[in-house]
Parts: structure tokens; C-alpha cells; sequence
DNA sequence: ATGAAAGCGCTAACAA
DNA sequence: TTGTTAGCGCTTTCAT
């Protein structure tokens, strides 16, 4: 490394000929100083190329004007979504993001939790792939700002956005029941997790509204993973090549890609031959034949809604803990046949 | 906020009954302390939930073990595979990323480079879309650290990761050439930036050694954008509906992705109709048809070689400073007709 | 309007 | 092996 000189505030108020309590104002333009001093301060900060040092301003003001985002899975569309309706209203405010993946591994979820701890980051968003409510409970306890999203952990005194898993679910597997299906597949994801359940819970409701009994066969666990996905659905689909369901639901989009590819690659067509539908949708769903019929998660409107929840709690303005939950649309397009 | 109340190494001293001296060194496990006092300050540690302040540690040591990635377009997954690349190397390490999108926007850069310079990261990956060598070298003289990747800029003393784009792009070109096409049109990207002006070239080349005219009206600019390219692809389509190019060449993948949604949109069929190829692959590239044919990025391979340079300058080991070259190769599909 | 000085939480040089 | 203490760069209270 070259020359590191670091210029501090110290050297221009040297420069500049006053105390360092002046070039301080002056930065921050909070307290009056006179006009005189302003400028020899300006002049002193060009000249010696002076930047603050945002990690003393932070010791001192305990505040980092950092925001921690932890997801699963940094590859899916959907929490690259979220992060950047996050992104849209905290980045006007100077606040930076920290995005992490856990490849949803509860050790790493904890590391990287401890890690923005110890950074002192004003507030985390945390898509936890985990349901352990003790260690996120020690860390709330520790003065850490944690708001949750997409999955929920009942019983934590803390803010949530999350979608409605179960009625969206209940409302699109009716509908296919509407369009004639009776032999109905699902892809479940983690089950351990709130959203998975959910959406099962949603599933199974709607069978049992319309009487259609829960084909074993025809469930498999794709743990919100599409090579899992993939896997699991060729070898269901395999090992069902003389009756199979008439339609298949993917808990959500990566396992959507996963299923497809799986029936692709089984030379089944869809609709003709299998219908598919999707919690979420796919990337690049235009490019896609034929194109699928969906529940549309609107990600990006989820982490405005964490962003603004988390400036009103900075600016102390929250008392009580909100629940917020996204509403979902069920979008039809091309992938399902009516029988 | 509830009770924010910080537990410092002073508290943790005071319990255990020894110096803050003490418990920094076991903390850090870095100078030798008893087995007694270890364990009464382990004890502490733990009834207070004590966590180690890392701001305070950063302001000491002059090292925030934070990463700054400032790139053109978040949602551009190439961005995000050289992301995961970098993460893999440095985040076993103890590094965060903070991971920025500039928006194509040369102001929006400007700051975000300031926000990270305050923020004093110990390094920043930057894939710039701007040839802006004045504010960069600006940056650099306050004792920034910065490798530069994707993108390059002449006369500066940076590390740099790049691709072989003008080599990658002639072989390709030359490719169709063997396949017999003559009537090859290109989807420029951001002329002001080096890719897209490598790029170009080595398409310039290509078409020049076998005395084929490039034919203007067959070229237009996408800007890197898919919506951009999509229109401006259209639009030309349009107007040579009657003789139309045999190929078309997008300059990256987001490029590709609008290129053939307006091919689609024209109904015309790749390839039967017209031939395309990409600087770069489109994501979900497996569920697409047909499968395009490319030159393959190796974006991740990138990122890690990228993060080797940061930690091998930050543990001091290199003096001079290197240029990477990424080899990129072609990957051949079925999205060229032999004519 | 300005300056002196305390102190944010931590590390490390020095002394014991 | 342990404690004392200076100081990292900054903000802010208090005095002037």
C-alpha cells in the first residue's frame, strides 16, 4: 500500500486556522459559524483533500447509517426484489446496504447475524430460512434492530412483512380445481419454515373444500431449491409416467424453473400434458413458453414497506410492532389446461 | 427503541475483576492470559451478553473489514455472479460486501464512491460506467483502495479484471462468417465505455479481414439495456423487414434477452429467420429456446480473482499492479443457421 | 461565534 | 501475566 495519510479534521483546523469544534460545524452546517471561518475551512478541506471519517462519526454518534439484509438465497429474483425496494428508500437517506446469503444454512444465518452485530448495523432485514426464535430473541436482547420478512417466527416482539401465504395458495389451487383438476401435485419447500407450511396449510384446505383427497404420490419436497426441485419432480414424475397429475404447484418460482426443466426434460408438454403453476414468478417470464400462470408476489413493494418501517423506528416514531401483510394477485396466463 | 444499553469491555472488566486490557486479550486470544482470568472474563462475557463493538475496533486498527461493490445494474446478472465470486473468497475471511447499483447513472457513481470512502472500506470492486479517470484519481490519492473490473480505464495505476472482449468477439463473428452469413447486424452497448468499444471492434475486425462491409442501418445501440435494445431492435427489424440481417450480435446479455423479445414480438423465428448470438450468457439460458450461442463470461471466476488481488495488496504482498485477463470461450447452439 | 476538552469503545505500548 | 494509559477521529457541552 502507498502513502495512507489519512487527512483529519485535526490538520485543517490547523490549516485553516481554528479548532477542530469549528470545522465540525462547518461540516455538518448544524451549529452558526461565520462566514469568514467557513470559507478558510472550505479552502483548507479542497487543499488537503480532507474526507470525514465516517467510522469515528459513528463511534461517537452510535449510529453507522448501515442496514443488513440476510436472505437465503442470493441468487433468487425474488429477495433481489425485495432488497431493492429496500434499497429505493433507505439509499436516499445515506443509509448503505449489507447484503448477505445464508444458502440457507442456519450456522452461517447465525455468523452472519453476529457479524452485522458487531458491526453496529442500525437495522437488519432478515429473511431467515431458520425458525429459531431463541438465538434471534438474544439478539434483539442485545440491542439489535432486526425486522422480518417474508418468513415470520410467531411470538417475537418485532416487525414483520410477510405475504399471505395461505389464502393466496387456497385461492390459485381452487382455481385450477374450477379449470377441472382433481389429481393436483405440489412442490413443497423448507418445511420448517413459516411460508412453506403456509402455503401446504393453503394447499390442503382447498382439496378438502372441494372434497379431492391429498394424493401422497403427487407431493414431494423440493426445498425451495430448484436442482431439488428438478430432481424430485422428474423422479415423481417418473415414477407416475401412467397417471399423472393432471397439475402441478411449485411453492415457489426457483422450483417453478426447477419443475419445468424437469418436465421438459421428460418430454412432457405444458399445458397439453401437465399444467404448472407458480407462488412467484419465474425471471425472465417473457422469454418463457408457454407462459405461466402465477401468484405475483410484488417483492419490491415488501421492502418498501421493511424500509419505511425501519426509518419511522430510527426516528423513534413506532411504539407497537406491526405485522404488515402484502397482498398477492393470482396472474393467468398460459399454463393452465381447463378439463 | 427500547433499552439500547451498549455493554462495553469496561463492564465486562469490572465484573471479572481484571483491566479492559485483559478481556481485549481474550477476546482476541492474541497475547497470553491465564487459564483463571480467560474463564472469569468468558463468564462475564457471557452474563452480560457482551458483543464487541466493532466500530470502535475499526477506528483503532484503521480496518473496517468491509468491501465496497459499485456496479451499473444490480438486476444484470453477471453483476451479481461476480458478486458471489468475490463473497466466496473474501467472506470466509471475515469481509462483508456492501454491494451498490450506480444505475448507469455517472453521478449516482460519484457518490456512491464518496459514501464508501467515508465509510472507509477497505476496498472497493468497481465496475464503472463511466470513463470519469479524473474523480477516480481523485479517490485514489485519499488512499482509496480500488481494483477496477469489468470495464477499464487507460493510464491509471489499478488492478483490473477484465475480459479478452475484443479476441472473444472477433472469434465469434468469425464463427458466423464460417457459417456463411454476410448480412450481420450488432446491438452495440454504452459507447463510452471500453467493453462496448472493444467489442465493437473486434466485430469491426472480424468483418473487415474477410472484406464484408459493415452495413450501418444493421447497427444500432442498446446502451446495455434491455428495454433499450428491445426498442431499438424493433424498430430496426422494422424498417429492414424486407432484407433483413441473417444474424444479429448483442454486445451482452441483458441486450439479448430485448433482442429476443423483439425478434418474438416480430414473429420471426431464431433461427430459422434470423440468427443470434450474445456477449454473454441469459439467465435461465436452460429453459429458453432456442439455446443461444455465446460467449461464456465466467463472471464468478472474476470475482474470486478479484478478491485475491484485494487480500494479497491488503496483506501487503504486491507491489505492482496487474492487469487479469479473463479468457472467455465460445459456446456453440442452436441459435446460428449454416446459410 | 468560537475554542477547550471530554469521551464514544477499543487496542497496544509500556511498565510492573 | 497483568494493569495503566494514550489515543484512533470525531461531536458536543460548556465556557467564553
Amino acid at each position: 500500500m502507498i502513502d495512507d495519510k489519512m487527512v483529519t479534521i485535526k490538520q485543517v483546523a490547523q490549516r485553516a486556522n481554528v479548532s477542530t469544534a469549528t470545522v465540525s460545524r462547518v461540516i455538518n452546517d448544524n451549529y452558526p459559524v461565520s462566514d469568514e471561518a467557513k470559507e478558510k475551512v472550505q479552502k483548507a478541506i479542497k487543499e488537503l483533500g480532507y474526507r470525514p471519517n465516517g467510522i469515528a462519526r459513528s463511534l461517537k454518534c452510535n449510529k453507522t447509517y448501515m442496514v443488513g439484509m440476510v436472505v437465503p438465497d442470493i441468487s433468487n429474483n425474488y429477495f433481489m426484489d425485495i432488497a431493492r425496494g429496500l434499497e429505493s428508500v433507505i439509499s436516499p437517506l445515506g443509509y448503505s446496504l449489507i447484503f448477505c446469503s445464508t444458502d440457507e444454512n442456519t450456522e452461517k444465518e447465525l455468523k452472519l447475524l453476529n457479524a452485522l452485530n458487531e458491526k453496529r448495523v442500525d437495522f437488519v432485514l432478515l429473511a431467515s430460512s431458520t425458525q429459531n426464535s431463541d438465538k434471534l430473541e438474544k439478539f434483539i436482547k442485545q440491542g439489535m434492530n432486526i425486522i422480518m420478512i417474508d418468513t415470520s417466527i410467531d411470538d417475537l416482539e418485532i416487525d414483520l412483512v410477510v405475504e399471505d401465504n395461505y389464502n393466496a395458495t387456497y385461492k390459485i389451487i381452487s382455481y385450477v380445481i374450477g379449470e377441472g383438476h382433481r389429481k393436483i401435485g405440489i412442490v413443497n419447500g423448507i418445511m420448517e419454515v413459516s411460508t412453506a407450511k403456509e402455503r401446504y396449510k393453503g394447499f390442503l384446505k382447498a382439496l378438502e373444500n372441494n372434497n379431492i383427497e391429498v394424493e401422497d404420490r403427487y407431493v414431494v419436497n423440493g426445498n425451495y431449491n430448484r436442482k431439488k426441485a428438478y430432481e424430485e419432480v422428474k423422479r415423481m414424475l417418473q415414477k407416475n409416467i401412467n397417471d399423472l397429475p393432471t397439475v402441478l404447484f411449485a411453492a415457489n418460482n426457483d422450483m417453478a424453473e426447477g419443475t419445468m426443466l424437469a418436465i421438459k426434460e421428460l418430454n412432457l408438454n405444458i399445458p397439453e400434458d401437465i399444467s404448472l403453476i407458480s407462488f412467484g414468478d419465474i425471471s425472465l417470464a417473457q422469454l418463457i413458453e408457454p407462459r405461466l400462470t402465477i401468484i405475483s408476489q410484488n417483492a419490491e413493494l415488501m421492502g418498501q414497506k421493511a424500509g419505511e418501517l425501519m426509518i419511522n423506528r430510527m426516528e423513534g416514531n413506532e411504539e407497537d410492532y406491526h405485522k404488515v401483510i402484502i397482498p398477492s394477485e393470482i396472474i393467468i396466463r398460459q399454463s393452465v389446461k381447463s378439463i
